[in-house]
DNA sequence: CTGCCGGGGTGACTTTGGTCACCGTGCGGC
DNA sequence: GCCGCACGGTGACCAAAGTCACCCCGGCAG
């Protein structure tokens, strides 16, 4: 199967037209690690569709960041998309974590489709729902967990999302994507440590199971 | 103008045709305050649009709950609309504020006004977006404001949504919407006081302007 | 070999806010 | 008038987490 054809499969649901709309007008780009894809404040003209790879999403004040959510293959940034049909500033970041591949969707296009393709929007009602409750997950996390819970999810969140289980990540990159201080972070892994929850390597933390 | 025409006027830009359709179908109720309409884990079957009053969002894990954002008239409630698409249980609780108006539209109805009327596409892509924006924001006051600010910040809001300035609130209420203890409202409400923002009378609170 | 630097560990201290106990006041019911 | 009750005020105390200062270790550039 051509990589086209793996990407045509799991589009079908849009209906054979649509796909081949999306062909005509759609830019494949794969980014590097690390890449800043969106940042707050900014108007977005492309709708993004990550195929491969991981891209993170947060928001930052000053020197204080929260993760927020990832987006996965086959998910989209809705961000970009009110950002699209309603003119709205982006109001987070995002960032590729790994080599990403992404399906770009020029702007003008969707909001055609919108009308024209109402199968589209199964699309981002489905990305607006998850992302909705990801949010109210992550208010969930603020408010009703302490600092060492939160660690823990983080951890297995991360480690699902990635599939590396010995993970390979600082206690500083850690500290910034809670929203907290590296001290913290240290002494919280050390105390998970003790509990035998997991594993701290030379550059890498493993969760244990159970 | 009747009532009808007046709501008529609201919903004009969804196109005579389907407002027309929606006054075969809907159905207006009036709520009285204090009525719950929506706990969480429910599955809703009805899209409902506030015509007027007011309807307060918030989570709640045992006896900690936290104000999410209100739905003002001519809103909706789109948790209500990710029950209805994607069949998922509610993930919130809600809640009359005041006597409010609602506009009951079938969710088995909506789901195929979403592909013959994309017009409405518009009405709940702003809404999601609006949501979004709100959770983006309530995530900000828990994670870089102290209580302090996010208790003034929470007053002015519900002044500007409810219209009345010297508000008619006990410190117990606003414990629980903001997420935390009455003795620590207490001591707050006194502080902002004696800074001159505000003011306590029998059995209200006034913010001072400035 | 030396010196620097990034990562991690740690003790001491502070701030914030949650908890407890207890009190005063005003009001409605009886 | 008296009781009970909801509301608000307050002091004492505690726990969580943020901050500061400083240390150790290992790797690597010179």
């Amino acid at each position: 199967m051509t990589k086209q054809q793996t990407i045509a499969t799991k589009l079908n649901y849009l209906g054979k037209e649509l796909v081949d709309k999306i062909w005509n007008v759609a830019d494949i780009k794969t980014f590097a690690a690390g890449t800043e894809l969106v940042r707050e404040g900014q108007y977005v003209k492309v709708i993004p569709i990550v195929l491969s790879g991981l891209v993170k999403v947060f928001t930052q004040i000053e020197d204080k960041e929260l993760l927020l959510y990832y987006i996965q293959p086959e998910q989209s940034c809705i961000m970009s998309f009110s950002s699209c049909l309603n003119q709205e500033k982006s109001k987070i970041f995002a960032l590729t974590e790994e080599t990403t591949e992404v399906l770009l969707l020029p702007a003008e296009q969707v909001t055609q489709w919108v009308t024209q393709h109402p199968a589209i929007n199964k699309l981002f009602y489905q990305q607006y729902d998850l992302r909705y409750s990801e949010l109210i997950d992550t208010i969930h996390h603020l408010l009703y967990h302490k600092l060492d819970k939160r660690l823990l999810d983080y951890l297995t969140e991360k480690i699902k999302v990635t599939g590396k289980n010995p993970l390979k990540i600082t206690h500083k990159e850690i500290a910034t994507e809670l929203g907290t201080a590296r001290e913290v972070v240290s002494r919280l892994v050390k105390k998970l440590e003790r509990q035998g929850l997991l594993q701290q390597h030379h550059d890498s933390i493993a969760l244990l199971p159970q």
